[in-house]
DNA sequence: GCCGTTTTCGGCCCGACTGTTTTCAGTCG
């Protein structure tokens, strides 16, 4: 049974809490979550790396030592050192570390004096007034604790990033409209486009923060004011999302834009950069001893260590840093690139609007074509087409576009890959459309080696050529189904056929990873928005963000191609 | 525990805010 990626460092990941919980050496925790980082961003599986034996400490921030403890995880499936800590911590502990307020010294107090193990046993002491008793604790603490528990038991979920923007945007006009703030930005993962989002970071710039932290905590939909300062505060919104506001000059804007954005990881790798070059960073610039050398725009606060500008996307600490160093990030991919959009439905299933309204909304946008994708026969849900209504649907098509000037519509289909990998249309009328997205609707549970192998013969028919919504994930929702992404993708690419970032932002599948692991591979993207309605056609700015985040440039993406490119590259050799 | 254009030891990002203190530890981002 091959050990995954994400499996290691989550070993990693709990063995740097509860180390944490012990008081051990800051650094070497910060070590093992930094070994937790770099294996989760790998594209290519640690597991096969070890069977080819593959030098793991050659890896950023693995030594020799993590690289035998990642060895002992392939070949035994678990950490000796890991059971190790546990059987003297309970593992619930990291759990009550993810308490505000609460930390690994106040965890590790609270179970040495008052024994308590999980979140039931600290609500518990907390409605007994048994934790103000305790040195370093009081009544303020105890009563954050009580209403995080009271809390967590009824909500508790990072927000996805359609629905960040849906509060972030008002709260940014607010800002702006106050008098004295010069800029105001979302910052954070919401800058970075990260698929949810668990808090929003904003940013102001001005020269004088009190009265703008004033108004900010009396903003209608703030729920309670967590903490405020001069330069920062921290607010719940009525909908228990948290906002944090950081108020800079103007000439530290960049620095601090720089510094809020993140991520953590990034921004320790930048300023580790400067300590070497005999400099420091802070949110209110680049400093040589005291003087400040920069920080009005990110570029030059990149530019003082020796970096070219990177991409807020990008800021993961999945190797910008060092491909900056080298001249070789990668020129990504925006929006203007698109030219059409690969996966929408009409009425004839799931969708809301005509095939000509789809179009008129897609030529609208500037797109030179639009793919119809509508769900095949077995989606019955979805009202799927079956042989007769897809023939008289492409009939249709051919019409509507004798009436369309320098905009195509492609005749396509979203077919449902059936659980013995075969497709739900005939070969017969697969071969008349422009193009197929196939898709698993059914059967999301089948062991690993069988749902690759089903979508790996379903590539084998000559007709297939995308793999829509690879992974089947809902944020939030529904977890995706187990399947060997490497495997899929090297298939892919060895066929003629191609991947989907489906741009739903309850979706966004490919995930980010997935998409650097495409890049890697050498397989080509769509980037579709599976719009069921005109608007939805919007959300391709969710799967450029993501397809961004995956590092991807417009070469790597199918949907960038003019039509007649395009057309070239769906005829399968 | 990692790492090296101060290289095999001695560093490791940096500052704001809170609560509990009475000068600062702990937490957070």
């Amino acid at each position: 049974m091959a050990v995954h990626n994400a499996e290691i460092a989550e070993i990693f990941g709990r063995l740097a809490e509860l180390l944490e919980i012990q008081g051990a050496n800051p650094f070497r925790i910060r070590a093992y979550r930094k070994a937790a980082q770099t294996i989760e961003g790998l594209s290519h599986s640690v597991t096969s790396m070890v069977t080819e034996g593959a030098d793991l400490s050659k890896l950023p921030g693995i030594g020799k030592d993590l690289a035998s403890k990642i060895q002992e995880i392939v070949e035994t499936g678990h950490l000796s050192l890991l059971d190790q800590v546990s059987s003297q911590l309970p593992g619930q502990l990291a759990e009550l570390a993810k308490i505000p307020t609460l930390g690994p010294k106040r965890v590790k107090m609270l179970y040495d004096t008052l024994g308590i193990q999980d979140l039931k046993g600290l609500a518990k002491a907390a409605q007994a007034g048994q934790i103000r008793q305790l040195h370093g604790f009081g009544k303020k603490i105890e009563e954050k604790i009580l209403a995080e528990t009271d809390r967590r038991s009824t909500s508790e979920k990072r927000i996805k990033l359609h629905t960040a923007e849906e509060f972030a945007e008002p709260i940014l006009e607010f800002l702006k409209g106050i008098h004295g703030v010069q800029e105001a930005i979302v910052a954070g993962s919401y800058r970075r486009k990260k698929d949810t989002i668990g808090d929003l970071d904003i940013l102001v710039s001005c020269q004088n923060g009190k009265p703008i932290m004033d108004r900010f905590v009396a903003y209608d939909e703030v729920k309670t004011v967590v903490s405020k300062g001069h330069t920062r505060a921290t607010v719940v919104l009525q909908s228990d999302l948290q906002v944090d506001l950081r108020v800079v000059p103007e000439e530290s804007y960049g620095a601090a834009l720089q510094y809020f954005t993140g991520s953590k990881a990034h921004n320790i790798a930048v300023r580790s950069l400067a300590i070497k070059k005999g400099l420091k960073i802070n949110e209110y610039g680049v400093f040589r001893g005291e003087t400040r050398i920069a920080g009005r725009t990110e570029k030059e606060v990149y530019a003082q260590v020796g970096l070219p500008y990177v991409e807020p996307e990008l800021r993961e600490n999945w190797g910008e840093v060092e491909a900056g160093l080298h001249h070789a990030l990668p020129k990504l991919v925006t929006i203007n690139d698109i030219r059409g959009d690969l996966h929408v439905h009409s009425k004839a299933s799931d969708g809301h609007f005509s095939i000509r309204d789809m179009a008129l909304a897609a030529q609208e946008k500037g797109y030179e074509y639009l793919a119809i994708c509508d769900h095949s026969q077995r989606v019955t849900i979805a009202h799927g087409l079956d042989a007769t209504r897809l023939a008289a649907q492409i009939k249709e098509i051919d019409r509507l576009n004798h009436t369309f000037k320098g905009f195509t519509i492609l005749k396509g289909a979203e077919v449902d890959i059936l659980e013995d990998g075969l497709l739900d249309l005939s070969d017969d009328l697969l071969q008349r459309l422009d193009l197929t997205v196939c898709a698993i609707h059914y059967k999301f549970n089948l062991p690993r080696a069988k749902q690759t192998e089903r979508i790996i013969r379903a590539m084998d028919n000559p007709y297939f050529s995308i793999l829509a919504h690879p992974t089947g994930r809902m944020l939030n929702e529904r977890e995706p189904y187990e399947i060997d992404m490497e495997q899929i993708m090297a298939a892919a690419l060895e066929r003629g056929c191609y991947l989907e970032v489906n741009a739903q932002p309850v979706r966004l599948d490919l995930t980010d990873l997935h998409c650097k692991m495409a890049k890697d591979i050498g397989v080509k993207v769509a980037i579709s928005t599976d719009a069921h309605r005109t608007t939805d056609l919007d959300f391709m700015r969710f799967g450029i963000g993501q397809a961004r985040r995956g590092w991807l440039e417009s070469g790597d993406i199918l949907n960038t191609s003019s039509l007649n490119a395009l057309k070239k590259k769906l005829i399968r050799s």
